[in-house]
DNA sequence: TATTTTTTTGACCAAATGGACAACTATTTA
DNA sequence: TAAATAGTTGTCCATTTGGTCAAAAAAATA
């Protein structure tokens, strides 16, 4: 009468999980948490409903663990900025990233916003932990190299806060700056973007 | 048998439309359109689902005349930059404006924000239209201040999108934002973004 | 105040949706 | 290859939700 439990993922598992998460990713971030439905996501995967519900046992089960594997991804760039390179190239370099993130992982940029923009009811408590942690982290080193006059005195956090803006704007409102620009500019929007910030942080961080 | 046509609204009318449409704000800027149910824009404004739909025919409509009314009041100050003042001082201003519109309208703010985030199904026409027209009017303005070297030569079009990103960020994302900040800080984030923004943009907007 | 018009609401409906489950099929494993 | 385990699906159910409607209540008007 005991019940076995299963440790190991098998093959089917693995793959069939991962196919859902993709397709999970695609419907929550365009429609949101309430607006996307199982169907939706059936259909986005080509499985059937009771089908999802066997690999996950809700529809929550499913929006938490897409955003837990984006929350992961999104801090991991902040980490890598570098104590030992040169300060300007490191947050320049930060900021590149962040910038291609938008354009290659729009949809969880997109997901991440509504998340947050609803009151990050699942994500609280790693914003106020690991990220925080993170965050913390960068911002004492910022300080540092505003003490040795290596980038211009500024509000660390704010400055964190800007190149986030900044950067997501061009995926999250990516339909607001489509519509805003003529096909010439449209074609180079990231190379355009790549410009402006670049130039804009050099000319704010340059120590005076 | 013929139906008689009201034309006049009376003094109930727009004393409950007014009422449905606060209560309406409130609700949708914190579910979405579709996390938003008529029951609790109902009991947030104390009257019954059926009242509700007595003066407006469906969800759909008062969600587009919320968003409608918002939208004119979004536009304004970038209308209100003018030519006749000093360039720097003008867009200064206008991220003043925008910052503290991010503090005094923060639902708003992130209604819109999440209407764009999904597509802009209602509105694509207006940041088509009357959007797009103002933001072209100004960005002449700019070049035109550029080449008369009374502003850094950067791209007008990315200029104006750091200015919405980087303040409406204090609105749309102000959970985030509030979770990275002690308490000291959480105190004065306005001060403080009001501080970093002036400087960043002043650096960063100086003609050589 | 009597009549008409506007406003309000309880009861109801149909569609959408998250999820349960038993029966069936495919895959592993012994 | 037989037994056991994993995977799949059609069918069903309960809840939620946008919206209807007729009748009652309140307000405006004559």
């Amino acid at each position: 009468m005991t019940k076995v439990i299963q440790i190991k993922q098998t093959r089917i598992q693995r793959e069939k999980r991962l196919l859902i998460q993709k397709a999970a990713l695609q419907v929550f971030s365009e429609f949101g948490l309430r607006g996307a439905t199982l169907d939706k996501i059936a259909k986005a995967c080509g499985l059937t409903k009771p089908n999802i519900l066997y690999y996950y046992s809700s529809k929550d089960e499913i929006y938490a663990e897409v955003l837990q594997s984006l929350l992961d991804e999104w801090i991991r760039p902040l980490k890598d900025i570098s104590e030992n390179g040169d300060p300007l190239t490191e947050i320049l370099k930060y900021v590149q990233k962040k910038l291609t993130m938008s354009k290659t992982k729009k949809q969880e940029s997109k997901l991440f916003a509504t998340e947050i923009l609803h009151g990050a009811p699942l994500t609280q408590n790693i914003l106020a932990g690991s990220l925080k942690e993170t965050v913390d982290d960068k911002v004492k080193l910022f300080n540092k190299w505003i003490s040795e006059e290596k980038i211009a005195p500024v509000d660390p956090y704010h400055l964190i806060f800007s190149i986030w803006s900044m950067t997501q704007h061009y995926a999250d409102f990516d339909v607001q700056v489509y519509s805003l620009l003529n096909t010439k500019k449209r074609s180079r929007i990231f190379r355009d973007a790549e410009d402006f910030l670049l130039t804009f942080f050099t000319r704010c961080l340059k120590p005076d």
